[in-house]
DNA sequence: CGTCCTCTTGAGGATAGTCAATTCCAGTGG
DNA sequence: CCACTGGAATTGACTATCCTCAAGAGGACG
């Protein structure tokens, strides 16, 4: 039981880029603090403006850039197994805020985990540096599609990369999954006004491509849905250049090929 | 002569979160293939969709993001010191191409090497996790840009945070630069056509912000053109956590110390 | 049965895109 | 020295996406 939650909410996160070994799974178990719980709309950490790590077990959160006048952007979504609040950081005065969009269960990270992850466990370091780069590109791809399409679009790809992702161990996109956003969170995380934004949901509907209703989300079409959203399914790297682990347990060329043999 | 170049155009990029000891500034000298230099416009790397790594000595460069029917987005601005294509590596298919927005020189860099800075040069390892969650920081920043503000708005920020970027080693913003970008890479680092990027541009000269002709920019009023642009100066974290120097020299808790030091 | 949150719809207006034409300017060659 | 050339910058007219303001409807919950 106590394995049961490391397995299927952080851990998974890394395994992708290579299997674990016990020493890795034993040092991990060993870092978070004590679980705490948030509601839908607080702010993960309790207050903003200082930086702060934390795990997310359950439920989905954000980072969010609240701009002086109240507007805020939602920079991505963030499912059981993420680390929160690394790119705060970077900087001297966190840009960002940790939102809970639906109730969330997390467990704090102590900065001085990552010192001793580095200097002690560079396998883990390295497959936590992947992840970040992989948010990263993610943050890359919805500024591309926020400058260069129409909302209708945005609102497809950001539907489709979240039924990817939360369809990540079974290797196929989740089409019909509990649904916590407002659409006002929808609107934020696209970028258009709320009204807007239901314009837009209407047409997907009427178009058949998705059903949403009282928090669950059915994608009708898959396939036409991908197509009106413009983009290529999503598959993590081949990590093959990652450092051996300590114990010597696998090749590090095998890493990754769980995920990645069709 | 040799050392030059180094301090100037890689190393300058990680001290700011610390010191380099001798041993790691002679482990970054040796991992980078040699020079090459690409045109403007020209795909760094010479094609795209296959992931490598690079560090940009001279010019400036530029990840895009280019959709199936032409049109692109420019993530960001890279400047000499920057490692090119790490979010590239978590991704099977790269999503991004790396362009040459001026003549550059760049040099090539392993990703064996990555795994050897993991395993034999943690606080290496560390800087550039942090340098690489500043960048992430940046792109969540211009997504926000893009999501809640007008396209001068997002103009004015960006010349905001290039005049940072540009003045890093003077601890003050610069003021009057080399410009190479035109006006269409303009346009597509803020996500508007052409035509409306002249007319935004225009009202920024008229209101007396900024004079920008013959690939050179003057910021005329910076007070008033930051005021505009309605952000905050961006300071980098004191890295108070990182892995001690191997050869023990200089004290962490003191990393970082020269630039924020006012 | 009222209250609050959420969702929905409409009208008018501002921001930004498309299309098209013109000017400017640095090279380049006659 | 001057026409030719191609990239870059500029301008105007028209259209479309998107926003603001406003009002109303549905639903959960006390």
């Amino acid at each position: 039981m106590t394995e049961g939650p490391y397995r299927h909410k952080s851990v998974t996160r890394l395994s992708p880029f290579g299997n674990l070994s016990p020493d890795e799974v034993a040092w991990l178990k060993s870092i978070a603090g004590p679980m705490q719980e948030w509601e839908r709309g607080q702010v993960i950490g309790g207050s903003a403006g200082k930086a702060s790590l934390h795990l997310l077990l359950e439920g989905w959160a954000s980072s969010a850039i609240i701009l002086p006048d109240g507007t805020r952007q939602l920079i991505g979504i963030n499912l059981p197994g993420d680390l929160l609040g690394l790119p705060g950081l970077s900087i001297a005065q966190p840009l960002d805020t940790l939102l809970a969009l639906s109730p969330v269960k997390v467990r704090g990270i102590p900065v001085a985990a990552l010192s001793e992850m580095f200097s002690n466990h560079p396998r883990l370091a390295a497959m936590l540096f992947l992840i970040s780069q992989e948010e990263r590109m993610r943050a890359m791809e919805r500024l591309t599609l926020m400058g260069q399409v129409e909302a209708d679009v945005r609102l497809a790809a950001l539907l489709v990369r979240l039924s990817e992702r939360l369809g990540e161990n079974a290797d196929a996109p989740c089409l019909d999954f509990e649904f916590p956003l407002r659409q006002l969170d929808l609107a934020d995380l696209i970028g258009v006004s709320l009204t807007h934004l239901n314009g837009v949901l209407q047409s997907l509907r009427a178009a058949g491509l998705i059903h949403l209703s009282g928090r669950r989300l059915r994608i009708a079409d898959a396939a036409r849905l991908r197509d009106f959203a413009n983009i290529e399914p999503w598959w993590p790297a081949e990590a093959d250049w990652l450092p051996d682990p300590p114990d010597g347990k696998g090749h590090p060329s095998a890493a990754g090929s769980t995920r990645l043999s069709p």
